[in-house]
Order: structure tokens, then C-alpha cells, then sequence
DNA sequence: CTACAACTTAAAGTTAACTTTAAGTCAAGC
DNA sequence: GCTTGACTTAAAGTTAACTTTAAGTTGTAG
């Protein structure tokens, strides 16, 4: 296939497809002339890549994860660590979202002055919500 | 105060406040020769960025929510698109944390050739996962 | 009086994940 | 034989939210 079918099929523009071949996440299977040829089975590592994403890799992670074999075998232990964080973020997110309807929805004058505000102001203060601020690894 | 005082006391660094006033985020309440003055007024207000950052809120918008008012008046309507917002990701990151948890414990020979983890991968590669990844709003 | 720590500024650097640009290659159709 | 469109490369640009650096200024302690 050439670069542009596997884009339009993949939803991945050309210039990331060239962009994750320079990363080692994908490679082409050789060239025709100048350009680049690509097995189908690059779709199948190209939603593997999306999976990767989704799931909060980073891009460096993934070319770890799924290494240069052609049937990858995925480290469970490590998908369980992932799965993990995302619950954190999961659990921290609804603190935020509630939070958030509540304010929207609270009568006191000024959000300032609202009790329940004040304990989520000092939530994001005190850093029990940097995590999801600044989280490099699920840094969706 | 000082500004080595609100660092210590907000966990905000030094250049991160002067940042901060640069994008109108905070402002100091005038000089002591030429070092700034704040009021300990500005430890609120780096709450409710804190607060606002880790509800997903760029800098920029925090800025347009928070404006220059004293009592800075929170748009409720902007709260509760907001919260909608972090509800959907919060959806999709459960979706995912599940997906992976199954993974991790699926015992066919390669996730490759497990339904559930197929599924999975045609939800990242088809995009519905893609607002959670690429989502400039709730960037977390 | 002088050294020093803590401040100041403006500008450049950082990171991830791409995108854009400029300049060039190539097969195919007219 | 020439134009066209799809490809190629290497390098630079983009974005957000900072941090770092270099060079200069101060109040204060000794």
C-alpha cells in the first residue's frame, strides 16, 4: 500500500505516518522507486498505536511496548499498572466534575464563600489534584 | 509579601508567579524599589487557577473566567459545560481502564486474537477515544 | 564599604507530538 | 517532451505552560 492509502484508511495523516516510521513505531516494508510501501498489517499496529494513546502511552512508551516483533505480546503486568492510573484519574476527575456541578449550581454569593468551593479550591491547592494536572504518563 | 513568601506559601515557584502576572493571571499590588509586592490576596487567587487547571481550564481561560474583578463572579453556564465535558472523558477513560483490565487478565494467546481486545482497538482506531486523547479542553 | 543573597528583566530553551515548508524525485497522461 | 500530482527529505515551526539563563539591581549584614 502506498502512504496515502494507508492514511486514508488508518484516520493517520501521511506526514505522522512519516513521522512514526522516523519514531520505530511503524516501518514500511521497502519502496517502490522513492516511496514507501507499507503491509496492510500496519493498520493493524497503527490501532494498536491508537490503543496506546487512548490508554494514555506516550509514543515513546509504545515503541517499548510493542518492540519490533511482528505479533507483539503485551506486558500484562503493565496494562494493569496503566489500568490502574487511569483509575486514579478516573476517581480524581469525578471529585472535579462533582465539584464543579455543585458550583454551578450553589446559591452562596460568591463561590468564595461557599464551604464546599472552598474545600475544592483547597483540594486543587494542596496537590491532591496535581497529579491529574500534571500527570506526564496519563497525560491524555 | 514577597514574592519568595507566595512561592513558600502557595507551592507556586517564583517563576511561575511572575509568569502568571505577565498573562494578567495575578497582579502585584505595587514595587518595594523593584521587587514586586503582593497581596495576600493573590494565595486565593492562585487557588482558584489551581482550582481551574486542574478542572481543565487553560491559562487563557481561566483568565477570561477570573478577569480583574476583586470577587472574581464565576460563570455557572461555563461551570457546568465544563463539568459535562470531564463527565464524557471520565466515560471513556472508564471504558479504556476496563478495556485494559481485561486485557491484563485475558488469557487468549495474544490480544491480537482476544474479541473484547479487538473491540477495544476499533473503539481507539475509530476515534471515539480520540476526543479523550487529543481533547484540548479537558488536557489535563 | 563591600560582599552577598534575593530580587529584576528579556530572551531563549524545554517537552511531546506533530505539522508545515522548501526543494527535489518520479511515473503517467497529453 | 512536458506538465501534473503524489510522493520524498531535512529542517523549521507550532502549542501550552513553564523553566532556565544571562546580565543587571538592591537592601542588608559584616
Amino acid at each position: 500500500m502506498e502512504i496515502s492509502q494507508v492514511a486514508k484508511k488508518s484516520g493517520v495523516s501521511a506526514s505522522t505516518l512519516r513521522f512514526y516510521e522516523e519514531k520505530g513505531l511503524i516501518s514500511s516494508i521497502g519502496r517502490q522507486g522513492i516511496r514507501r510501501v507499507f503491509s496492510p498489517n500496519v493498520l493493524e499496529r497503527l490501532e494498536l498505536i491508537a490503543l496506546g494513546r487512548a490508554a494514555g502511552f506516550s509514543l515513546e512508551e509504545i515503541a517499548g511496548i510493542l518492540g519490533n516483533e511482528a505479533k507483539p505480546e503485551i506486558d500484562r503486568e503493565l496494562l494493569l499498572r496503566k489500568a490502574n492510573e487511569l483509575d486514579g484519574t478516573i476517581k480524581k476527575l469525578t471529585a472535579m466534575r462533582d465539584g464543579l456541578q455543585h458550583a454551578a449550581a450553589c446559591t452562596a454569593p460568591s463561590h468564595l464563600e461557599c464551604p464546599r468551593f472552598r474545600r475544592l479550591m483547597n483540594l486543587a491547592a494542596t496537590g491532591v489534584i496535581n497529579g491529574v494536572i500534571n500527570s506526564k504518563s496519563t497525560n491524555l
